[in-house]
This record gives C-alpha cells, structure tokens and sequence, in this order.
RNA sequence: GCGGACGUGGCGAAAUCGGUAGACGCAGCAGACUUAAAAUCUGCCAUCCUCUGGAUAUGCGGGUUCAAGUCCCGCCGUCCGCACCA
C-alpha cells in the first residue's frame, strides 16, 4: 500500500476499532494456560456523556490490559454500567422520560464514545447493574446474606423530607434542609433494611494490613472511618440506687476526675424526663434543630440542661454527680452518654467553663516554663485541657501510675466488682440499605400479616421493577403503583405485600466484579470461574471512593467468604486512585453581588499573555485550573477532541507530563502538542525500511534496549508519565542517528513501545511493515519486544570530580574501572588540581561508577 | 479541632538506594526552509557575576553527613479526608 505522508487519525481510528472488533481481539481467554491479569477500570455512571475523567480512568486501564497481553498474561478487561440511581429518576421526574429509556439511551450514547477511544474491552461481558439478568441475581444474593443472619431489619431514625416524601442521606441534608424541596427535614423512625458490615468490623480492619498494593491514604481512611476505640463501659446508679444508664469512656484513667455525667438529647432518659418538662421538651428540639448544620460544629457552642438528678461515682456511692442533657453528646455512637471530666476533655472543660462545674486535676503535666516540676494541683487553671501522658494524682488507688497502668487497673476494678467491663467501640455504623426510590434494585420480600416477614422464594426471582410507574407527584412509585405490590403470601397463599424499599445502588457496585468474572445465567456467579480471576489484579478509579464503595465491597466479598462462595476475602489486590482532569477557568466579574460569568474555552482565544472573548475580542479573566465542572464551564468535550486529533492523541495526552495519582491539567496547547508526535512516530515510522549503508549502531542499540526494559517497568508501576518520556527520549535519538540496520530495527520496535498507548497509530505502522518483519498479523496479538541484558548496561561511565562535596569536573571512564585508577584520575585532572591547590587530601571518597569526592 | 499528603525553572514534571538537581514535554526566543503561512528542521532557554570560569538555587530556619530535593527537628503555605466519636 502506498503510505500517506501524514497520519489519517480518524480513518485508523475507525479501521482498526473494526478490525478488533472482525477479530475477537480483546475477547477473555476462559480457559488459557498463561497467567490471568484481570484489570478493571470503575464502571461509570450512565449520566449520558463521557467526560475527560473518564478517558484519563480509561486510557490508563486499557494500557495496562494491552501491555500484559503483550507480556504473556490472559487478561480479563471488562466494561459495565452502575445503572441504578437518583439521577434516572429525577429525570423522569422534570422531563416525563421513563428511568429505564433515559438510563438505557445514555448507556447507548456513552458505549459509543467509549468505544471510539479504542479500547481492549471484552465487550462480550459488557453489563448493566439496572437489568433483571443482574438485579435478579443480586437480590438472590440479598436472600442468601438474610438466610446467614447478615441482613436486619431495625427501626432507626432518619433525615425525611416532608414535601419530596423521600429519606434522605445525610449529604442531601444542608442546612436543615432537603436539598431538592428545601423544606425543613424531620427525624423519623422508620423501620430499615440494614447490612451486618459491623459484623466485620474487626476483620475489615485486620485486612488493611494486608492490602500493600493500597495506597496508604485510602488504607488511612478507612481506618479511621471503622473507628476502633476501645476502653471501659460501666453503669452508673442513680443516686439512691435506682438503676441508671451506661456509659463509655476511653479514658476510664480519669474516673476520679468527673464532675458531671451528660446524656444526648435522644437518650431514652432525656426523652422520659422530657414528658414531664416542657422546658427540656424544647431543649431537645432546639438540639435536634442545630444538629445538623455546619456552623453548629465549626462554632461548638456547649449547651446543656441540668435534669436535677444525681447519678453516684463508681468508685464512692456518696459522691453525687449532677446529670445533664447536652448538645455535644450523640445517641449513636457509644452509648449515648458520657462522664464528663473536664481538665483532661477539651469539650467537656468548655462546658464546666461555661456552667460553672468543678475542674480536677487527675494527671499531673508537666510545668510551663522555668518553674520545674510537675503541675499537680488538683484545681485545674486554664481552658486548655491536658490531654498528655504524665502521673495520675489526687486519684487514691491509682496515684503514682501511668495513664495506661491506670486504665488497666480500673477496668481491672470495674470488672471485679461487677460494674463495667473493658470494650470495644466502633465508629462504624451498621450499613442502611433501604430507599424509598423507584430505581434500584426491588428488596425480594413480602410482608403478610398472617406470616410476618417472607422472604420470596428463589424460584419467583427476579423481583422485576413495573415499567408502569408514576413520576408525576413526589414519593415512591412503587408504593403507590395500583397493583405491583400486591401478591399471594409464598407461605400462606393469603393476601399480603411486597416490600417497596429498593436496595442502595452502593449494593449493586459492591460485587459487579464478580459477575464480571462469570455470569452464568441461574446463580450469580460460578464460583470455580472466581478462582480463576479474582481477585482483581488492578483496580482504577477516582479516590472518591476510597471509603464507601471501596469498604462496602470489602465487605460483600468477605459476606460471600462466610457464605462459603469464595475463597478470597479482599476483592482488590491492588488498588490505583487517579487525579482528576483539571482546566483554567474564564469570567468575567458581573459587578456588586453578582457572581462572576464563566465562559467554555470554546468561546476564548488563549494565547501566552492572556484570553479574550471570541465574541467581543475583550480580555477576560483567567483563573485558577480546577477540576472540569459545568457550573465553572471549564469543561472539555472528549468527541470533539476525538474528531479533530484522535484517539491516539488524546490517550497519549491524558499519559502523559502529570503523575497519574496528581491532576492533569488539560490545555489546547497539551493536546496540539499529543498531536504533533503522534504525527512524528508517523515519519519515524516510515523509516523502518531505511538501513543506510546497513552497519550496526551500538550506541543506539543501547539506548533501544534502555527503552524497552524502561518502559516496561513504568507501565508496570503505573509510571505512565515516565513511560512517555523514554518514548520521547528513544524518538529523539532515533532522529538523530545515521540510518543503519540498527536504526530500522529501532524504527519497528518502537511501534510496539508505543502500541499499548496509541494502539491505532501502532496498528497502522505495523501494516505497512514487510510481512517478514511482523511477528503477527495485527499489533494487538504481538509480543512485548526482549530486552536485550547485555545491551541494558554501558560499557563506559561518566564519573564526577569533586572536592569538598562540590562538582568540579567529570571524565568517560570504562564501567567498573578499579578505585585506584578512579582516584588517580580525579587526582591528576586540572580542575580538581585548580580547587585542591597542592593541599593533601584529608580523605578520598569513591562511589563506584558515579563520583570521586576529594576531602582537603 | 483531629488525621494525612504535598511544596523543585514561566508551566507540567524527572531524579527508583543519601552521590552530576532540572531528564522528557509545554510555552517562549533566535535561525533555516517557504512568495507567504502551516508543517518541519537547527540552536538557546534556573538566577546572578568580574562569563574557556565561578557563585547561588529544590517553601523558610536549624541539624546529621565527605555528600541532603531525598534523613532528623522546628516553622510557613497549599490541598484533601473526618469532624462535638467520649
């Protein structure tokens, strides 16, 4: 075939896209001998566009699929769509559409433009989380998690909206407000479908330690979301001796140094002595109230309201402590009531200050300044609270102690003497999994009044959704629908309904990697398929989930572990989190209290010192590169991209200059620039053929096999960055060398260096290439070329003179050239002779094969 | 408030083990080719000086070391996560 003189992108782009396609390229190879390599990307989010994060996501995972086909693995590199959710309904809630036709069109446009990145996806196993072939299998799932005790039933409060009809998560929640309706939100009780993750809690935890290939951040993060505290729970009495209430305190050290014990506004006691007090009936509004706005915690103000009761000390009936309702303490976490000691609480030492109430000293602190010694006095100055190590004192048994010989002995005490024992206390909270929504996964239950809660036999699945739902009025359709959630009782054959919750669409993301792996069309996965492919070997994605999807998914797999349907406990071996794809922004100040107007990039015309307004040709203000976002119109469209440059350019762009894990900020100038080389491994490309007088290039035969034992190791570490710049290195010096056999040799290895990351250009390169010189028909099957060891060291060295710790000269000498002959050297070169000026070297330091330093 | 990460040219960055700071790219400058433009090619490109050399430079101030972007201590700044978690 003739060859252009210039790269036809978009011809390529849709030849070889074809070509795969004809091929079953990218299809998984079930059964293979070579190792597996199953590379998963986070399925997106139908919400009908792609954006440049996706791309980013997408070209890193497709590298990494391509370059361990080259390596001899067998590679699993699927594609799916996290179909359920909100947005579908809202849709169909402003503009009529149904969820399912929205969500199922976006899928349509979305696979479209996925597919024009080139990407080596075994679309064959392509699913989407809101069709009954999935959702079926997950409420089976859903019922055998029930069946092992994993699933409950609880009443538990929650934030409604009294105009949408609707619970709301906590982040839908500002300012008191529901986000939608902006009508003041409610705590109400409702009776909720909870998963067991605290069952785990523990495990979750322990299994961080495992997970090496996890970004500490993310292995952080989850640690302090479990929130393991552990410490001392004990009851006090009331005074008198009625029973009172239990309490949890980490610090069980600072017992003697209590001065009051507080409940939470939603503490049983607080809501019973409520009844007979209309002022602490207010109280505990005006809590609930300010509970959830923001400026309540960034203040901190304590507020709290004597009850009048007394509750007596553990450790001597006779000393009475006053009971307070206050705003600081949370019902849902330890018990829902504290001791309150305020020198060594920072909290609490705000509230004494403020009502009044004794501060004693129990931990002796070090002095401030000169004054020497111990600060031991038991009145406690100040409104700082000491939270340091030191002596217990003014605490009879325990003074002299340590802060932890002092907790051990109490909780040893407590635990003679029958009044509390040591404990454990997570911060994680059992996981809700009810929505009132239409579009999620239906909870396969049904409520009879004669039999109470039934589950629905395996054999009705799937609990299909009715296509025949109203969006017109707020709340949830399936519990208004006219007769979907009527149905025969599976137990009894009497009347009785379905439950109208739908499953959290964090369920449905929380073991699609499963069905990924195998989707057999009866049970959810087989699970002698899992064996094979699980766990994940490199999981991609936004660090947004480092928390909810990443632990929920810890969770379900080990779930499954207990069920005995996997082996593997953690889903993910290695786990990766990219930056996000960031732009400038351009407005325009509006003047007083007006907010600024952006425009999109399309509208500027950026050049070095500047942008104006295409329309007006007037400057505008250039800001801060932040992520892409709508409402900042900082957004770059990736079809346009792909029109005017290519897949090629775009994905090597995206590679390229930022770190992976850091920003990347797009700029035309980027992406010109992607362009440009791609146009420059054309040409190089071209010289494939081209052996000059045909001798052998040495020099450059190095740097070749430098190239490919390089990259190489930075795909493998996800240096995708690091790996451009060898390519870049590898095409300069090519250029620059005489043509030769080498030379050619170079020309053709480089078009599969670069054919995990420009696989269309590659592809094109490698069919104009002599049949003789292709190992395979297509790039896609070919190998990753041998680095040649012999040819990966140098065979001279530069070695750098220095004196003092200072560079002053360098020479070419042979590798691993003997010390003496390396210090002779240094010794005898005019420069470092200049700088030693006659002085007797005090020492000689030499660093094999990189320097000499001369010490005077 | 608690926890964490980061700070290197005009910009994105590299320096894998404490051993040549700034590879590679973007932008810029000068030149070649061209009627011209685009494309392409060549060279320059941290700062300062008394310029075949030298001094200063990796947020700031100390320290360890023959040698520090890298290790240690203390500040400053930016970003992120959690947030009245007892």
């Amino acid at each position: 075939m003739t060859r252009e003189t210039r790269f036809g992108a978009l011809a390529a782009d849709a030849r070889w896209q074809a070509a795969w396609d004809a091929a079953n390229s990218f299809a998984t190879n079930e059964g293979g001998e070579k190792p597996k390599a199953y590379i998963l990307e986070m399925f997106p989010y139908p919400s009908g566009r792609i954006h440049m994060g996706h791309v980013r996501n997408y070209a890193m995972g497709d590298v990494l699929a391509r370059f361990k086909r080259m390596t001899g693995h067998d590679v699993l590199h699927p594609m799916g769509w996290d179909a359920f959710g909100m947005p579908a309904e809202n849709a169909a809630m402003e503009k009529g559409v149904h969820p399912g036709g929205w969500t199922r069109d976006n899928i349509a446009a979305m696979r479209a433009q996925l597919k024009r990145l080139g990407l080596a996806i075994d679309w064959s196993r392509e699913l989407a989380t809101c069709e009954p072939d999935y959702y079926g299998q997950e409420q089976a799932l859903f019922l055998d998690m029930f069946a092992a005790g994993l699933v409950a039933r609880k009443e538990s409060y929650v934030n409604w909206d009294p105009v949408d009809m609707t619970v709301l998560a906590n982040e839908q929640v500002i300012d008191g407000r529901g986000w939608r309706s902006g009508a003041l939100v409610e705590k109400k009780k409702l009776s909720q479908w909870f998963l067991k993750i605290t069952d785990f809690a523990d495990d979750l935890l322990e299994g961080l330690g495992s997970l090496d290939h996890w970004p500490d951040k993310v292995r952080l993060m989850q640690e302090n979301w479990i929130g393991k505290s552990q410490g001392l729970e004990f009851s006090f009495r009331l005074a008198g001796g009625a029973p009172g209430f239990d309490v949890f305190t980490t610090r069980p050290d600072t017992l003697f140094g209590a001065s009051f014990a507080a409940i939470s506004p939603d503490h049983p006691l607080a809501e019973r002595l409520a009844k007979d007090s209309p002022e602490l009936t207010a109280f505990i509004a005006e809590c609930r109230r300010q509970g959830t706005s923001a400026e309540q915690l960034e203040t901190g103000e304590k507020l709290g309201f004597d009850t009048g009761l007394a509750v007596e000390h553990p450790l001597d009936p006779d000393w009475h402590l006053p009971v307070w309702v206050v705003n600081y303490v949370l019902m849902d976490y330890g018990t829902g009531a504290i001791f309150g000691c305020p020198a060594h609480d920072q909290r609490d030492l705000d509230f004494a200050r403020k009502y009044e109430l004794p501060v004693h000293r129990v931990i002796s602190q070090p002095a401030p300044a000169k004054a020497g010694g111990d600060e031991t006095g038991q009145v406690f100055h100040g409104d700082e609270a000491y939270v340091g190590p030191g002596r217990l004192v003014n605490s009879h048994f325990l003074d002299g102690m340590t802060v932890d010989e002092a907790k051990a002995a109490i909780i040893a005490r407590a635990e003679h003497e029958g009044w509390g024992k040591g404990t454990t206390v997570w911060r994680l909270r059992d996981w809700g999994v009810s929505r009132q929504r239409y579009w999620g996964t239906p909870i396969p239950f049904i409520h009879c009044p004669a039999c109470g809660l039934v589950p629905v036999p395996k054999s009705q699945l799937p609990v299909v959704l009715p296509e025949d739902a109203d969006f017109s009025v707020p709340g949830n359709p399936l519990d208004r629908h006219p007769t979907w959630k009527h149905v025969a009782c599976p137990s009894c054959g009497g009347e009785a309904v379905r439950e109208t919750d739908t499953l959290d669409t964090f369920v449905d993301s929380s073991w699609y990697f499963l069905r990924f792996a195998s989707a057999p069309a009866d049970k959810p996965f087989d699970p002698e398929v899992i064996r094979r492919w699980l766990p994940v070997d490199q999981y991609i994605g936004g660090i947004e989930h480092a928390i909810l999807h990443l632990l929920y998914a810890r969770f379900w797999t080990r779930a499954l572990n207990k069920l005995g349907m996997i082996d593997i406990k953690e889903p993910f071996a290695s786990l990766f989190t990219q930056g996000m794809v960031t732009h400038e922004t351009y407005s325009r100040a509006q003047g007083e209290g007006l907010p600024p107007l952006f425009f999109t990039p399309d509208e500027i015309n950026r050049s070095a010192d500047g942008a104006t307004l295409d329309a007006d040709g007037a400057p505008v203000t250039v800001g801060r590169v932040i992520k892409m976002s709508k409402s900042k119109k900082n957004v770059v469209d990736p079809d346009a991209i792909l029109d005017q440059y290519g897949a090629d350019a775009a994905r090597w762009f995206m590679l390229s200059d930022s770190p992976p894990e850091r920003d990347l900020p797009w700029s035309e100038a980027g992406i010109e620039g992607a362009w440009r080389f791609v146009q420059r491994l054309w040409r190089i490309f071209g010289e494939t053929g081209n052996v000059g007088d045909g001798g052998e290039d040495k020099p450059l035969a190095r740097k070749l096999h430098q190239a490919i034992a390089g990259v190489a190791a930075d795909v493998e570490a996800l240096g995708f960055n690091k790996a451009v710049a060898k390519i870049h290195a590898l095409a300069n010096e090519i250029e620059k060398a005489k043509p030769s056999a080498t030379r050619a040799e170079a020309c053709r290895t480089l078009i599969l260096l670069v054919a995990p990351m420009m696989p269309h250009l590659a592809e094109e390169a490698w069919a104009a290439l002599p049949e003789a010189q292709r190992s395979t028909a297509m790039v896609a099957d070919a190998a990753w070329p041998i680095a040649d060891p012999a040819l990966l060291v140098e065979d001279e060295v530069t070695i750098v003179f220095q004196v003092n710790g200072k560079r002053r000269d360098e020479e070419l000498l042979p590798k691993d050239a003997p010390r003496e002959i390396v210090e002779e050297r240094a010794l005898a070169n005019t420069n470092v002779q200049a700088h030693v000026a006659g002085a007797t070297p005090k020492k000689v330091i030499v660093v094999p094969n990189r320097l000499v330093n001369i010490v005077i």
